[in-house]
DNA sequence: CTGAAAGCGCTTACAG
DNA sequence: CTGAAAGCGCTTACAG
């Protein structure tokens, strides 16, 4: 009935008869309470339907939250991160919120400044569009974990894949399955800035690299898209000329799915143009797109993303840590051997 | 340098040689500053890098926060509400933030009183397994807009699709193409308790319905499953026993692509079995999936919840208001004419 | 073991 | 237009 305002830490403790320090030691499971105290609280805490102010416990201590940036929601990969995280994060008290940074490439600032405003206790940036001495700077006032980016810094702790690894096992494959013309799709080049350690630029770097190694210098070719599925579709689709490859390497799964709906609308199959993804997304085993992958497991990332800020937090650890994934290919029919003509 | 502490009200107030209550105002952009007093506290702001802490701010005032509750990440459509909600959000000083529900059923409520702890200034569920009683007492305290459910209250805001129009048009288009024997593929009975106002439960509802306005109560079958893709997998591949339908209405994409994956492992073709989801996520689009279903435009939904929830925050909206998308049939591969044999 | 008091960083009336 | 003071709901030393 008088719902007006929900209890306070003050009407718990005068509905106990105790002190709001006593209340405060068990919420907290602090030392100090006696068991009869400890009942008389907890019977209060239930009487009145009482939650302490998260808001409030940020002021002095911690907010038992953990944040999330996330680069672009519609990317089923960072979906599987946020699956791992979640999961890790089951029994251990703390709450996981997500900032999504959608909207474009400038985002990734605003959504971290926003986590640090809400004074998480502690942050997941997955490669981030920042600098490194920016991340630095936040990594001095709070736990942060980078996911994929490969730079490395005294201030936080980074979970990667390997990428040139991963790259490498692609191109492998579709040189074994005889092709030569090989294009490789990516972001643009602000994404791809060589040195800076992206996921996509190590694996443009590589991609150049392996075709170098393999003679096919002159074979290069590096075709620039967007963020979403349909951009890939409509740059792969310009690609598809007269001098069109017979294969396409693709940044993520995401693009590929793009470029895959291109080799259709230009009446081809993967037996004329053979396209490889990264990130073994849930689609891409689906019999009916059958993408060929590098399967680097976006839920163990989350998973071990959430641990190492759960040993900073609570274990007070401060050296940084740098866990890497192992990448691992998984050949489909999106990749068929090159015709011979 | 002497990084330790960011700057806090009072590092400001002190910088550009004002009150604190003056920095307030500026920052708030409320009346009664001179234009001088603006630019020196600007100015401070700017040397100091302020930024208001939001767990202090929302002691007194708001938080300048939205929640929504997503009960299903890995769901594409939610994904794209997400999307909508975070373009709506532009330019208008909100932050949007994200909590998943994603482990069982039971963390809707998990995941909306840990949003309401965080004192978010208004909150999105997404057909929360809640009660009516326990979102109207959560209304009373903020403004809140429910997206899915059909149940209604004077507490809060609704958006939905018109379910049982949309459960029409699929029905409505198998009968076309000349299916009588068409089964449902729906999550367990939890989520389609009758009377509940879930998505699922109205799609069941009107199932029956079309069935039984048709003349074949005796053809309905109702297949129950889990939340997942493989989930709905691993249970249509147990009913395509001898007995199988020659069509399945599912109640959404991501349990359809299982659908339609089972299909093709049990060495069928939609010729044989014809598919039907319901969401229309951008892979249903995809020329090899190809999945007839019905589009319910998920971003404007999210579009519309912020700002009904913007209207009530900002605007002082009291009545409740209930807005509804109508459906669209989007008629793919996955289904073809019955065979007649 | 228990409690009174200070303080976290803001906003909000209220004086001037 | 400007500022001093109270207060939001917690936690944290510090006494007792």
């Amino acid at each position: 009935m008088t719902d007006a305002r929900a209890a306070t830490i003050e009407d718990v403790a005068r509905h106990a008869g105790v002190s709001r320090a006593a209340v405060s030691k068990v919420i907290r499971n602090a030392y100090g309470v006696s068991p009869a105290m400890r009942e008389r609280v907890t019977a209060a805490i239930e009487a009145l339907d009482y939650r302490p102010r998260v808001a409030a416990r940020a002021m002095r201590g911690s907010s038992f939250t953990l944040g999330i940036e996330l680069p672009h929601i519609g990317n089923p990969f960072f979906t599987k991160i946020v699956a791992g995280a979640t999961a890790a994060l089951q029994g251990t008290g703390y709450q996981l919120i997500i900032a999504p940074a959608d909207v474009d490439g400038e985002e990734g600032v605003r959504a971290l400044g926003a986590l640090a405003d809400r004074q998480v206790d502690g942050i997941i940036a997955i490669s981030p569009l920042v600098s490194t001495a920016w991340l630095e700077r936040l990594g001095t006032r709070m736990p942060i974990v980078m996911i994929g980016r490969h730079d490395r810094s005294e201030n936080y702790d980074t979970v990667t894949g390997d990428d040139a690894e991963g790259t490498r096992l692609a191109m492998a494959h579709l040189f074994d399955l005889g092709h030569r013309r090989i294009a490789h799709l990516t972001r643009s080049a602000d994404v791809t800035h060589p040195g800076s350690g992206t996921p996509h630029a190590v694996r443009l770097e590589q991609y150049l690299a392996s075709m170098r190694s393999a003679g096919l210098e002159h074979e290069i070719r590096v075709i620039r898209t967007g963020m979403t599925e349909d951009a890939a579709r409509v740059d792969t689709l310009a690609a598809l000329d007269d001098d069109r490859p017979t294969a396409i390497f693709v940044g993520n799964d995401e693009l590929a799915l793009g470029a895959l709906r291109a080799v259709g609308e230009a009446g081809l199959t993967p037996a004329d143009v053979s396209v490889v993804g990264y990130d073994d997304v849930d689609i891409a085993s689906h019999p009916a797109i059958s993408l060929t992958t590098i399967d680097q497991s976006g839920v163990e990332m989350g998973d071990r993303a959430i641990r190492l800020l759960l040993e900073r937090i609570r274990d007070g650890r401060i050296e940084p840590t740098h866990f890497s994934v192992t990448p691992v290919l998984k050949a489909r029919a999106s990749t068929r051997a090159v015709r011979t003509g």
